[in-house]
DNA sequence: CGGAAAATTGAGTACTCTCAACCAGCGTGG
DNA sequence: CCACGCTGGTTGAGAGTACTCAATTTTCCG
């Protein structure tokens, strides 16, 4: 079956910042791909496991993770389709962190050695990977601020704005006014945050009591963005969505 | 001046994990860079500006950092000679976070399109660079998790653990007996960890009396580093020094 | 419809912060 | 040579944010 659809986001969000010619597109889309979908909370990847392949998220939600000693999670990051979950390990021989499904979700699975291959003959494919974990890197450093400097209700109305303006950007279908399909639980807005469950519950009632944002079955608003952001300290420059 | 012994300490490091031809190096040395050196707390890069250039940390320690709307500082790392301090602006037009001096240092900086031109032809070199922003973002990671899930003990420890690993790692002279050049103060140890001046305090006391380290005028031993490391819950992993 | 997962609520606890004062080391200048 | 001033480190007391534990309600799915 002929996924190339599949590319279609990551082309998308690639070719806001860079040029690629259909020659690189199809160099990519050749590449033997293994479509794989997973239920809830999957291991995609495992912390301290060799790395043998990458992985491009096409539907649902994933995250990454690392576990502390006496079991708390942290969860790292958050990722929606067309963007690549694992592409440090193209370079990195064991896996430092986990990465799971948040939902029902599919990825395309390719041979690490293959997408490497392709990478030293496509300049442009090169650049747009190295671009892509330089972008992880610099959402990591935001997270780094938000948990290290920033209380809990402007943590969560900064995690809140970092994910709609991704879903924004990536031009997510239900992104109308403001609505947004937000499938993580409390637990995992916790675990993002650093916070615990229930704090996070009372901070998000909280922020809807004033008005901020309505949360509820899965379904993300945003009632009032420029107040929601200045909560959160929120801006976008981090995201380098233009360059 | 000939600077090419400069550049011993990052062609060591990089030396351990990939094979670098000597027409590599000279290539690399051969670079217009210009040496410049600081005094404490002098910026390097400013969140917001154009980036232009690109630093290679060659004596002294410099940190990164951003600023919250409320005036505090989270420093989001550390790094010691023979580091980039600033890869990630190979690529990304507008700096995101700001890069200060430590104490008095100085670093190589070189314009960013002759480094750039230099990866197109050399692909040993452009491996190299990848890979260290690639172990940059894993410290980055590792700091999130530091923040998240970790009590102001443990991440105090952790960043002991880190920063010392990295320093016997890179072969500093002092690194005897585990004992380590350490200019951080203790507010820009708070500033790292998310925790207040006045607790890092309190807390670097308690590591103290329970007899896992000294530290006094800029110089830290690890007296005990099994159980340094398990209070912090350190685990060199993340570092990747091998591979 | 039933059971599990997720969300919510309450009460008590504790870790970390704030503010303010005080001490120690060190480079500069009188 | 000592006084001075600044930065960095230390201490104390009180406040507050976030945590823990446990129970309850609501929602989600099979």
């Amino acid at each position: 079956m002929d996924h190339r659809h599949l590319f279609d986001p990551l082309f998308r969000r690639w070719c806001r910042r860079i040029e690629l010619s259909s020659q690189d597109k199809d160099a990519l889309t050749a590449l033997p791909w293994a479509q794989r979908t997973f239920t809830r909370d999957t291991y995609l990847v495992r912390e301290g496991e060799p790395t043998t392949m990458c992985s491009l998220l096409v539907r649902g939600f994933a995250f990454r993770q690392k576990l502390v000693e006496d079991g708390a999670r942290q969860i790292i990051s958050f990722h929606i389709p067309g963007e690549f979950l694992d592409l440090q390990n193209l370079l990195l021989e064991v896996s430092d962190h986990n990465v799971q499904s948040l939902n029902r979700s599919s990825a395309l699975i390719v041979n690490k050695t293959a997408l490497l291959a392709l990478m030293d003959s496509r300049p442009h494919i090169r650049r747009a990977l190295w671009l892509d974990s330089l972008l992880d890197a610099s959402v990591f450093r935001e997270w780094v601020v938000n948990l290290g400097r920033r209380d809990a209700r402007a943590r969560i109305a900064h995690l809140l704005c970092e994910l709609a303006a991704r879903l924004k950007s990536a031009g997510v279908a239900q992104a109308e006014e403001d609505l947004y399909d937000f499938p993580l639980t409390q637990e995992q807005l916790a675990d993002a945050t650093g916070l615990t469950a229930v704090h996070t519950n009372r901070t998000l009632q909280s922020l809807r009591r004033d008005g901020l944002i309505s949360l509820s079955s899965s379904q993300l608003t945003i009632l009032d963005w420029d107040r929601l952001a200045e909560v959160g300290d929120f801006s976008e420059r981090y995201l380098h969505h233009s360059v």
